[in-house]
DNA sequence: TTTT
DNA sequence: TTTT
């Protein structure tokens, strides 16, 4: 049974271009690396920075929108999951954390197209269609 | 152009059992109140408490799991999206600020159903389904 | 005893220049429409776009930040609480939706000031400051 | 110059009791594992559940709250930042992903104390402090 | 009332 | 109107 969330909510700049895969039956893959930093004041009162590196992946839609719109130092909103993988590599096992995106938002930017936001799977219901026939005056609460 | 997120996410207990409406072609609707209480000290050091009332709806499946599962007391999670709307009330225009949520956790049950929790409208993709043929040597960055 | 969470984030873009207010002792709020725009698809197909206000607004710290860096147009990132409050107005009873802001930041800009983030009331902790002697190889798990 | 955002927000079960650190100076470390459990319906329509493994750190205060309240098999609410740390085992780098919390909730419990919700590092304004002398009938907008 |  |  579900009880659970996993959930990521990143704003960062891109370190590099994103990588492209191709797959069987038109399935996209983009990652890239996610830069977010903070600042806050330590102890003695100094401004301080913090940057995190963030792997992201995305898949088919938004990695067609990444593919298109996404360059190095582009500053972006994902929303996603956390999702711990295993490989091997050199005969060991290896472990990596990604980010698995599912809404994608290219922020900042003043350019004239029409993709700057996408979310995955959501095509009709989001905002959630009027009912039918509710009535004028019909009250929700 | 979308660049815009709106999101809300909450936790707490329904104030009374969730109200249901059927509209045409099946469409179902849920609404209740959800309070969320925050506790903080106050500058005397005196532990506060600091309740705020949602107007939450959920449409669809969502009301059915809702309309099943939820009871005054409740505890759920609930993420969505604010929205405000205006209606006419004796001849005055009224506005009401309600939380359209997409995706309801029952919290803290210990029964052993599985629709304790619930997403609107991620059929297949969530989580994305693997990719056909990727090769196990395909490292994502 | 506090179970909840109260939680809104949003991006959007401000419809007019921050109002400001000083109170005593120094006290600064900055208020503020938000217009948050996700656009989705359609039943037929088209693409839709639908725009939100939210009232925000900001104290102390992030009204200040809010008065330098903030105008019409500023696309903000701004995480806060869902406040519902009342007030009279003719002699009526209103109620109105605000999100309290405590995390602001300012995107998309090029500027190169130190200020386009901020978040309230977290001077050294964050991120945390690490534990003294530590040992170098102390896994955490 | 900050322009990011790094939350990770998480609800699971702890997969066994924390693991307390006592530092220098009274600081206290919680470690331990949390599950998240997504469930969804594959493409053949069947339910289809994934979990994923977080390890979790906390400090501090929140060190204290998780070492009297959280057990196995507990669930919880966790707001943090992502943290990716290296280190040597074995004469080779590895590298671990962990979320350190600043917010922890104690979900589902009837128990009767009053710490199932703490927050590092916001004790006087949060939720803000009203301002001194704000006249009755000043509107925010 | 914003933005694209 | 909830919960602890």
């Amino acid at each position: 049974m579900a009880r659970g969330v996993n959930k990521a909510i990143l704003i960062g700049n891109l370190g590099r271009d994103p990588e492209i895969q191709n797959f069987d039956k038109g399935v996209k893959k983009a990652s890239f690396s996610l830069a977010t930093t903070e600042t806050y004041r330590n102890r003695e009162g100094q401004e301080m920075e913090q940057t995190e590196w963030h792997n992201i992946i995305l898949w088919r839609g938004l990695a067609e929108i990444a593919e298109k719109f996404l360059r190095k130092g582009s500053q972006v909103y994902i929303e996603g999951r956390i999702r711990n993988r295993s490989y091997e590599k050199d005969g060991q096992k290896r472990y990596i954390t990604e980010i698995e995106g599912d809404t994608l938002n290219l922020l900042g930017s003043r350019q004239s197209n029409d993709s700057s936001s996408y979310q995955e799977n959501q095509p009709s219901a989001q905002p959630a269609p009027p009912p039918v026939q509710e009535p004028e005056d019909d009250l929700p609460f």
